[in-house]
DNA sequence: AATAACTCGCTCCATATGGAACTATATTCT
DNA sequence: AGAATATAGTTCCATATGGAGCGAGTTATT
């Protein structure tokens, strides 16, 4: 028996199919990552920020994904430290540092996300293409409602037991 | 600017919309539920195995959730302590325990459980009745498929640099 | 039946991660 | 201006997690 299995008769169809799909999909290749590329999650959020919009600062990242600035802090030391981002200071607030993604690390980040479309590609060939269009658009529906229901029950109440 | 924005440039508009849901569907409540019911990740697991079919043991755990077995030992043992679930030897192999839910673990794994089936109603609520079929319709087939990919390149390949 | 090979499930250890506190800088208030 | 408050980013610490290896028990081989 597998989780396959479970999911038959599970209460929530959508949520375990996604959470399922979602762990396949993705630790597999994290780890292939770290192992061949050196890149740790943090890093890899890091990049990620950097290549759709550079010179952002840690906070930005912060915010972006949802991470705490612990993680981002260590992502993007260890970023700097293989050369793969570089930091130079934000001339409005001497707090703040500016991060740029390097030749090397858009190298890196396009070598690491290759892997990730040709796994998209496989999750997605049993799809027509008319039913991989329908699912992106089912799934970005849901992807931009979830600022309404992330301050709604059950993700607020907090009976005091 | 957030996360979502980044999901409408991606190249993987599959993973992405799946990864940002899953995450912000599934992490928030697992943690609602170690603070208020006090079970971590590993014990909801084996509780989720054993109301699908009760009497496995811990091996059969491991091979469902493919989880490995360090963290299936850890779930069994605390859930053990707390009373939500019993063990009893296997009579064909004294190596092996089965593993019974207890009247408690059921009504602690109802209790979270109905949280999670709370979230979905929320998170599907954007959603027509014909569009959430349509999407566990194709969810499902992708879930089925990944036997089929799990074992192809990106997952298997490992150029040696 | 004795030995080898295998399996179950546990413990040990190294790493990953998040919360909280801390330092340095900025902003606000009087 | 000076004090109080807030923010950026780091370090410290406690916990979570996976890999490797171990001891007890089982199966296969001779």
């Amino acid at each position: 028996m597998k989780l396959i299995d479970i999911l038959d008769g599970t209460p929530l169809p959508v949520g375990y199919r996604m959470a399922f799909l979602t762990v396949f999909f993705r630790e597999p290749l994290l780890r292939r990552i770290e192992r061949e590329h050196g890149l740790v999650r943090p890093e890899w959020t890091v990049l990620v920020c950097l290549t759709y919009q550079d010179g952002l600062n840690a906070r930005d990242v912060c915010e972006i994904t949802e991470q705490p600035s612990n993680s981002v802090s260590r992502g993007v030391a260890s970023l700097l430290d293989k050369g793969l981002v570089a930091r130079r200071p934000d001339p409005e607030d001497a707090r703040r540092s500016l991060l740029d993604i390097t030749p090397d690390g858009r190298a890196v980040y396009n070598a690491a996300m290759a892997l990730f479309v040709q796994a998209e590609t496989q999750m997605t060939a049993c799809l027509s293409e008319a039913e991989r269009a329908t699912l992106i658009g089912l799934l970005d529906k849901l992807a931009r409602d979830v600022p309404r229901w992330k301050t709604m029950p059950p993700y607020t109440e907090a009976p005091d037991d």
